[in-house]
DNA sequence: AAGATCATTTATTGATCACAATATGAGATC
DNA sequence: GATCTCATATTGTGATCAATAAATGATCTT
């Protein structure tokens, strides 16, 4: 990830002066993103914006900027010293949050089902392969991963950059706590829904696979709320653990 | 707002010597929004950093965390110089854009209404009554601004920090478009619907107040549809005509 | 010994600097 | 007269600096 500066113990010797300027913040956005998603954050770490840019390799300037967009996004919100850190979601939240996304993303389904190519769906299909080899591992990452694949090429299909950014914002929001979850060995975990969504795509249904969508979301709403507790989710081991870029 | 440089023309709002440090992006990124949702910002417009932050009085830093921000939130773009602009509507995009509308603000206005008391239906009335006045006078701008107040406080009443946001970003998207339709005689507009809606309100009938928020964003779309030519809204008149920061 | 106060330390924030890329304009050439 | 080219100026990006405010730890007082 360190683009090419110096060895971060001298600064003075320019020796490689290779430039790559201009998309620093770029690759540090997409990381973090990706981080969010997939669990590399825990719900309340506090992000200290040097910390970050020293685990960057860079300067505080991009990463200033991609903390910046990410608190836009509330995927992450700013605390009184001005500081960052991941929301912890109450249930309530946790609640709307996945009525609205039943709302956009069984929008999303129902325009892609109407645009769904033979080619969509066989790697819809094979995503969902990957996904049930990592439930069958229980890697909780590639799970995330590929359960995010899935639902995101789906929505993709879709054609619409007004609901893409929308869902987004939504699953960054509940990433970090969707990570956390998935840590409970009670939590269930199946990709039925999925199996029913290809179904109906085959058959040009839109209308079930918006119905198989809001029942996929739905059932993990479900599962997540009842793993909650009154102030969010409870975890099987303390709270500031530092799993920080480590995956 | 300003710290103590250079005296070019009195902002009048730094009424305390104290340096208020902290909160001038807070200021700028306010001024923006609202300048977004009103029409000070024409669509297609370039926003050059350095001349915000000129005509802010500060210095660039703060300006580039709010077109950051609003970036994020999709209510500017950047081009491939990496300069910020306010994005131009496709008839496609607009479409899109009010169809997620009416998904997120009637339900929001479903909502509020199991949870409208009768200050808020009161206060409703008295912004409309403002809006009426705003149309009688042919105001563009307290046209707009009564009608996003009208909207806004209605929503707020869901009490949900997931829609609101959501919401938020798609008014800050279509604003200035919304802006540009105005000017334009042809352009039908009353607040009919807004009567209905309070109507819904005062006899708790939630299901009403959203097929009237429903409809109200449906007409707004369809005239606006209706003067948009085939890639985007056609001026009346020149397309560099600079109105910024004059309200 | 416990609590409060103060100092140190660290954090973000706003300003400024330096560099590179892009847009702009003038001038020369075809 | 139009177009291509080169020089200039402007813009964004990343790094660094200075100053303020919050957090933390140590010391003093009760």
């Amino acid at each position: 990830m360190r683009i090419d500066k110096t060895e971060d113990a001298g600064n003075g010797s320019s020796d490689a002066p290779k430039k790559e300027r201009g998309h620093v913040h770029g690759h540090v956005l997409r990381y973090m993103r990706r981080g969010l998603m997939v669990g590399a954050f825990l719900p309340g770490q506090v992000m200290s914006l040097r910390k970050l840019a020293a685990g960057f390799g860079t300067s505080p300037m991009p990463v200033r900027e991609v903390l910046s967009r990410l608190v836009a996004a509330n995927a992450l919100e700013e605390t009184k010293g001005g500081s960052v850190r991941v929301p912890r979601l109450s249930p309530e939240k946790l609640s709307d949050l996945f009525a609205v996304r039943e709302m956009l993303e069984g929008m999303a389904a129902e325009l892609a089902a109407k645009k769904a190519t033979p080619a969509l769906i066989s790697e819809l299909a094979a995503i969902n392969k990957q996904l049930l080899v990592a439930i069958e591992k229980r890697d909780i990452l590639n799970c995330l991963s590929s359960n995010q694949k899935f639902h995101f090429t789906l929505y993709e299909a879709a054609a619409s950059d007004v609901l893409m950014p929308l869902i987004e914002s939504l699953w960054l929001q509940f990433g970090p706590t969707m990570y956390m979850s998935l840590l409970i060995p009670s939590m269930p975990w199946n990709a039925s829904d999925h199996e029913d969504i290809l179904a109906a795509l085959k058959e040009g249904n839109a209308s079930a696979a918006k119905k198989g969508i809001v029942h996929d979301i739905r059932t993990t709403c479900k599962a997540l709320l009842s793993v909650a507790g009154s102030q969010g989710i409870e975890l099987p081991f303390a709270q500031g653990a530092d799993i920080q870029f480590d995956y």
